[in-house]
DNA sequence: GCGACATATCATTCATCGCTGATACGAGAA
DNA sequence: TTCTCGTATCAGCGATGAATGATATGTCGC
């Protein structure tokens, strides 16, 4: 329906900020901003486990956040769209504006952050 | 220390993008985007009730990402950043190029998308 | 001061997500 | 074929966050 575009638009928005809401994938999305990795390239990239770094690049994969392209036994991952590494970019460009603002927000994870008293 | 620079910046970065990963919240930064509001034109703006749109309030102002500005007994609301704007704006981009992967993703929440399979 | 309105706070409930460990699958090498 | 390595899948646990409803704070008009 027409009328509710907008809140579907909403959600999807969401979802997509949420694929990239979590540190594990942003590592893995950082990693590949240089270039193609296999899935054992990333997982030493980011120090994550191997079920783990699989179960994010599945959801990465299916969201359509990065592309797999299997070679022989090795499964070599890609960022899907260069706008994903813009946006990267772009909440790093933000990060130095308002880092301060977000550190302090203790309303979310704050496994690396202090919670504010 | 320095040698944890990276996995800092991970997690403010995913703190970041989990302050925009909620449809509620996208929904008081996108009529934001309009101009400064205040808490009830918010609430009207976006069929949020009034505690719900508050607290997000609260958060959002807390990270930076909107800035509040008490004028007789409201309270009006503005961005904090131009950028969160951008990155608003070039999540929708990145949406119209991959939003069939992001509504086919089933990993997480899909209040307003079906399920695959 | 008193009542009405705008906003903020709090505790509880409910759902969701991430990580782990074990295991299954599949392709290549010997 | 058999063994080994790379990757994917699955169930369960632990933790986090969002929404609600009631209530507190504070400001204006009368």
């Amino acid at each position: 329906m027409l009328i509710d575009t907008k809140a579907q638009t909403l959600d999807l928005q969401a979802k997509l900020f949420r694929g990239l809401a979590d540190p594990s994938r942003l590592a893995i999305l950082t990693a590949l901003r240089g270039g193609p990795l296999h899935v054992g390239a990333v997982v030493g990239a980011t120090q994550l486990s191997q079920s783990n770094v699989s179960n994010h690049l599945r959801c990465l994969s299916e969201c359509g956040l990065v592309q797999a392209e299997p070679r022989g036994r090795f499964v070599y991952y890609r960022l899907g769209d260069a706008r994903v590494g813009e946006l990267l970019q772009l909440a790093l460009d933000l990060l130095g504006g308002v880092a301060n603002g977000i550190a302090a927000c203790d309303r979310y994870g704050d496994e690396a952050t202090k919670p504010c008293t």
